[in-house]
DNA sequence: ATGGTAGCTAGGCTA
């Protein structure tokens, strides 16, 4: 089932493969924020500065506008996507390979479901981890990894089970997912020290205290629990660092704010979508960014995008 | 103690 759905779910371009031409412009500094020339097509093969970003759109369906705008306004080359809400007949492909993107995508329901566009090669397209545990054939739970190398960098789209309550069964089955990814992605590093890793996605796990606005409002919460928060550690001291937090210190920089109780405009956050790097892909980042602009407005996502930059 | 909002899909579930 899983692999049908998995040669289903890729639209490769076929006029340009991995090492294919990028197009028409370098990269611009992401605080530029200008319209890319040429319509945000590509880059030169001049260089390889990969601008990797990770978003949590809440239905791409409901969000394509917003994210074909963003994409063309700041440049960006590789977008992880979560949350995607659609089946794979009902993924708006050709908004984004008319813009040049290659696209990868799983959704099994009205759920969760990721997806990968890049404009710098998209290969080796993977449906979820080895040895991802599942939740049954429960469509809530599935549809929550997918890998694919792009432009020399295998980026891993990830949608962190929620975890729902602490005395619920999905909390044990999110820590038992977090482990298995931990060790997953342990060994890849075991086998190849200099590889370019990404684990980008949303974590739902808030890492630090000041990763929300009010640890008292989570005393009994999921995301905040010291088993959330020691496997997250344990996926960073399995060798894959937050790249984005040197470049976003806090306290204060979150990445998704409750659609409720005007969580927004009070700036009361939490942090708990992240970028994180292999020690080869770490060395290469040169700059990173949570875009708050995008959570402005009517039509927003709940979670904003993030952003970071990699030296060629 | 509940509700607040958004999305999918047509009553309730999920986040």
């Amino acid at each position: 089932m899983r692999g049908e759905r998995h040669l289903a779910a890729v639209c490769p371009s076929d006029e340009r493969g991995p090492e294919g031409p990028r197009g028409a412009t370098g990269p611009q500094r992401l605080d530029a924020g200008r319209a890319a020339p040429g319509g945000g097509v590509g880059r030169q093969a001049d260089n390889d500065a990969v601008r990797l970003a990770t978003w949590n759109v809440n239905s791409i369906r409901s969000r394509a506008d917003r994210v074909v705008a963003w994409l063309q306004r700041r440049d960006v080359d590789v977008l992880a996507l979560q949350e995607t809400k659609c089946r794979d007949d009902q993924f708006p492909e050709d908004r984004f390979t008319a813009l040049g993107y290659e696209v990868a995508h799983v959704g099994h329901s009205q759920w969760n479901g990721v997806a990968v566009l890049s404009r710098v090669g998209l290969a080796d397209v993977t449906i979820d981890f080895p040895g991802q545990p599942h939740w049954g054939d429960s469509p809530a739970t599935e549809a929550r990894a997918l890998g694919a190398t792009c432009g020399g960098v295998r980026v891993w789209s990830l949608y962190v089970p929620n975890g729902r309550a602490l005395d619920d069964p999905h909390y044990q089955y999110k820590l038992q997912w977090l482990a298995a990814l931990r060790e997953t992605a342990a060994g890849w590093l075991a086998d190849d020290p200099g590889a370019q890793v990404a684990l980008v996605g949303d974590w739902n796990i808030a890492p630090q205290d000041d990763d929300v606005w009010d640890m008292r409002v989570f005393a009994t919460s999921t995301h905040v629990s010291e088993p959330e928060r020691a496997a997250f550690r344990a996926v960073v001291d399995a060798g894959y660092a937050d790249v984005v937090r040197p470049h976003a210190p806090g306290p204060g920089v979150y990445t998704y704010w409750d659609y409720t109780q005007l969580r927004f405009p009070r700036r009361e956050g939490m942090r708990i979508d992240f970028v994180l790097g292999s020690p080869a892909l770490a060395a290469r980042t040169t700059y990173a960014l949570v875009d708050r602009e995008e959570r402005k407005g009517k039509g927003a996502s709940d979670h904003a995008p993030v952003v970071v930059d990699l030296a060629d």
